[in-house]
This record gives C-alpha cells, sequence and structure tokens, in this order.
RNA sequence: GGAGAGGUGGCCGAGCGGUCGAAGGCGCUUGACUCGAAAUCAAGUGUGGGUUCGCCCACCGUGGGUUCGAAUCCCACCCUCUCCGCCA
C-alpha cells in the first residue's frame, strides 16, 4: 500500500510514477477522500475535547446542582454530534482504504521503460545451452514415456492441472527441495522456516495479494487459504511488529506447496508442469533497513541464481519494464532457465523488492538507536526455485537420445546415488 | 467436539464505571558515581492520527450495546491456554 498522506504531499510526483505501469484509477479520488477525511477528523477531535471538558467540570460538581446538569445535557449533545462525524468519517477511510488497497506499488527509478513483457531488458546470461543430436523433447513427453509423470491419473483423482510424479521424478522433486534448503541456510546466510500451508485473510492482506487477486486464490469453507506462495506466510511472520535495528537484516528460506487458481490463466501452458494449480517452491524473503533493500535485490537475486548454477542450467536474468512489475513490486529481476524442448526461456524464479509496500499493509516496522519513531522495512521475496519448473529444466536439458534422463552430479547424493532416471 | 480460564504498553503484570494512556517490575535511553555503562541512585521511555507545531485526539483482542461518562458493565465474534474426547 501506498502512503496517502506521502502522495498528498506531491501527487503530481506519484501520478507521474504510477503512469509508468500503464494505470492511475483512484488516485485523484483518493486524495479527495484524504482531504476529507483530515476535516472529518479536525472536527471530531473539536468535539471529544469540549466533551473531555465538560467531563473535567461534572467530575468536580455536585451531582444534584444545576451546573451537574448542564454539562450533562452539554455532553449529550456533543455525543451525538461526535456519533455522526464518526460515522461519517468511517464512511470516508473505508472507502479511501478500498481505493488505496488496490493502488499498485510505484516502480522504482531503474526500472526501465516499457509497455509489456516485450519490453523487459534482458540483464545478464549463464550458462551454455546444450546440444542434442536429436530432437529435444518437452517434458511432459519424457517424463510420460518413463511412466514418472501421470496427467490422466491425476485428472481423475483431483482434476485438471494438476500431476502425479512416481518413483525417481517424485524423488527429484523431493531432491531439489532439500537441495535447495541446504544450498540457501549454507551459503546464503539464510534460516529455514516451515510454515502452515493455510493462512487467513489477514496475512493475504498484508502481502497485497488481498482484495485484489482473491479470485486467484483457493480458499476453505472455514475462511483460510491455501498459501500461494511461502512468500506470504513468510512475510506475514512479523506482521504487526517492531523489529529491533539489529535483527536485520532476516533472511528466511521457506517450503511449501503453492496452490493458484490461475484464473484467467487457461488457454496458456495448458500441457506440462509449467502452469499447475499445485506445485512446490522454495521460497526466499528478506526484511531489510530501507537503505539497503536495492543491494539485498542484487544478493536475493545471486542466490537464486546460485541454484541454477549448481544445476547446471542455462539462464537469463531479465530486468522487468515497469508495465510488467507485479502488484508489489517496486523492482523485479526474472530468472529465466532455458528449456530446449520448447526451444525458449521459461521464468523459473520472480525476485522482487517491494519497498516499504508490503511492510505498510502488514505494519512490519523496525526501531533502529537513533530513531525517534519506528519506520517501515523493506520486504523483498524470491523464489529459490520453483521446484516444479526445476524438474521441467532438468528433464528438458539433461535427456538423452534414449529416453532417460541424466541426474545432475548436485543432486546425485540427494537421490541416493542415482546417475539415470530411467 | 465438550468444560473451564484468559486476552492491558517492547516484555511481565495491576486496575474492574469518572481524577487511567493506564500502578509496579523487567528491558531500553540519558545523567550522577566510578579506573571501568559491574553495582547503586535520579530522570526519561507505548503506538497511531490531526495540527494554526502551542498543542489536540484516538487506541486496554475485534465489533456492537448500556451510560451524561466504559480498560472497567452487557452481548456477539476472534484468538490463546488448561483439562477431557478424537486423532497423523
Amino acid at each position: 500500500m501506498l502512503d496517502i498522506r506521502e502522495i498528498s504531499r506531491d501527487p503530481e510526483e506519484f501520478r507521474r510514477r504510477l503512469a509508468r505501469r500503464g494505470e492511475v484509477v483512484g488516485l485523484e479520488e483518493a486524495l479527495a477522500l484524504d482531504a476529507r477525511r483530515r476535516t472529518l477528523i479536525q472536527q471530531g477531535d473539536g468535539l471529544r475535547h469540549a466533551k473531555g471538558e465538560a467531563e473535567a467540570g461534572m467530575r468536580t460538581a455536585d451531582k444534584q446542582s444545576e451546573t451537574f446538569a448542564r454539562f450533562r445535557e452539554r455532553m449529550r449533545t456533543v455525543g451525538a454530534e461526535i456519533k455522526a462525524v464518526e460515522a461519517e468519517l468511517a464512511q470516508a477511510e473505508a472507502a479511501l482504504a478500498d481505493l488505496m488497497q488496490v493502488l499498485p506499488n510505484v516502480p522504482a527509478a531503474a526500472v526501465p521503460d516499457g509497455a509489456g513483457e516485450q519490453d523487459n531488458v534482458e540483464l545478464r546470461s549463464w550458462g551454455e545451452r546444450p546440444l542434442f543430436d536429436f530432437e529435444p523433447k518437452p517434458h511432459w513427453a519424457i517424463g510420460e514415456a518413463l511412466g514418472l509423470l501421470d496427467f490422466e491419473r491425476a485428472a481423475k483423482i483431483t482434476g485438471a492441472r494438476f500431476t502425479v510424479y512416481r518413483g525417481a521424478l517424485a524423488r527429484l522433486e523431493r531432491a531439489l527441495a532439500s537441495y535447495m534448503l541446504d544450498l540457501h541456510t549454507t551459503e546464503g546466510g539464510y534460516t529455514e522456516i516451515l510454515t502452515p500451508f493455510l493462512v487467513n485473510a489477514d496475512s493475504m492482506f498484508g502481502t497485497g495479494q488481498f482484495p485484489k487477486l482473491r479470485a486467484d486464490a483457493f480458499e476453505t469453507t472455514d475462511g483460510l487459504v491455501l498459501v500461494p506462495t511461502a512468500e506470504v506466510p513468510l512475510t506475514n511472520l512479523h506482521r504487526d511488529e517492531i523489529l529491533q535495528a539489529e535483527q536485520l537484516p532476516i533472511r528466511y528460506a521457506g517450503f511449501t506447496a503453492c496452490f493458484r487458481r490461475e484464473a484467467g490463466g487457461y488457454g496458456r501452458d495448458t500441457r506440462g508442469l509449467i502452469r499447475q494449480h499445485q506445485f512446490q517452491k522454495v521460497e526466499l524473503v528478506h526484511f531489510v533497513a530501507p537503505e539497503d533493500s536495492d543491494a539485498a535485490l542484487a544478493e536475493l537475486t545471486g542466490n537464486a541464481e546460485k541454484v541454477l548454477q549448481g544445476l547446471g542450467l542455462a539462464y537469463r536474468v531479465v530486468d522487468l519494464c515497469a508495465a510488467d512489475l507485479g502488484f508489489g513490486a517496486t523492482r523485479t529481476h526474472d530468472l529465466e532457465v532455458w528449456l530446449p524442448g520448447q526451444g525458449a526461456y521459461r521464468e523459473i524464479s520472480s525476485c522482487s523488492n517491494c519497498g516499504d509496500f508490503q511492510a505498510r499493509r502488514a505494519k512490519i516496522r523496525f526501531r533502529a538507536p537513533g530513531d525517534k519513531k519506528p519506520r517501515l522495512v523493506h520486504t523483498l521475496n524470491g523464489s529459490g526455485l520453483a521446484i516444479g519448473r526445476t524438474v521441467v529444466a532438468i528433464l528438458e536439458n539433461y535427456q538423452r537420445a534414449d529416453g532417460t534422463v541424466t541426474v545432475p552430479p548436485a543432486l546425485r547424493t540427494y537421490m541416493g546415488g542415482l546417475e539415470i532416471i530411467a
């Protein structure tokens, strides 16, 4: 969430910055509501002050006296006025909150201009794309031919966009989760966290999924939500907390299953593991002081890259343009892995600096020794990595002519020494 | 699921109709003392909002209600804990 007071101090600046995303809905209305809000607050405070004085008068007055009766009458009328002003204020604040909750974050200055995905900027690439002396297959063909991916039975027991893994491939998912978590906790300085896979609505508001993207979430009948990413539970871990400056930076690595309706995503990636309603992911989250968040994004991205490097998978790093930025992000670096079966780079990690956007929603603050007031932290999150898509990348990059798949060396200890998935 | 207890400031904890943003303790900050922030003593120390920057206002789980007046009384809800039941 943006700060309406900050906006009202320099509306033109925010109009300009938000326009880079290609959307500015609600900004003007929010400014008008904020002005109304301030007026009502002043009225209400003034009335309450008058009421307090009347009450002080009553305390000392004789309860039988004429003075007491006059004060009581005064409190009665002022009380009624206060109620009226408060009702109007509550209405204005609710309307303002509705608008503010759906306003996206402003892009950082360094974010490239652009109108869509096509304007994203490649920052760097790593690794060699593998050469094949045969036609590389898409991962679903490899997995199904090996009998290790079963989309049909998944559809039977659950529905479309779910998968059943078998045998070595099931183990590969598990191995990847362990490999990634081990890497982040030993080399990246992350603390491993295992969270609930269900969260409440407040958490979804805190990280910005609600209310705008509510349609994409699976909700249970008793008001809980299946996590769309571990970013939600990990970031909300410190919701409504004031941290000590020396606790920062905080780095969490968490593994969860992730559940997404993919509402509106129908027709895209209908085959294979790329776009599932349920997938697993290791997520990285940072809480840092504002002045450190640029550097933290670079580190976070590097931490995710280390996984791909360790697995020997070619990738490129893309700087998302203003129009392609997610709702809460000020800046995002996507990692796109090379998929020979599709002849394309596909997103496997998205690393974002959310600035104070989530911290303001979730009230995550910190206090430094010299600070009079607590300040909002900056939050960052990134996949490290999406596990299902990593399986895709391994199947396609390590496939062999006979339909079997080489296990990347880094994973073999996690696979009981297995070298070939056959 | 059943029964009971409870939710107050960074933490612990008192208060149970007006003088309470709220005793006391811990923690923290500053000052004194000192070779030395070890101890002791003194003062300060919640969060948010508005502001004509003097101040003013709100907040005691959340939302209603009673009352001239609610942290305190009533109702509903949420959450936590204990015991019983069930259970991976």
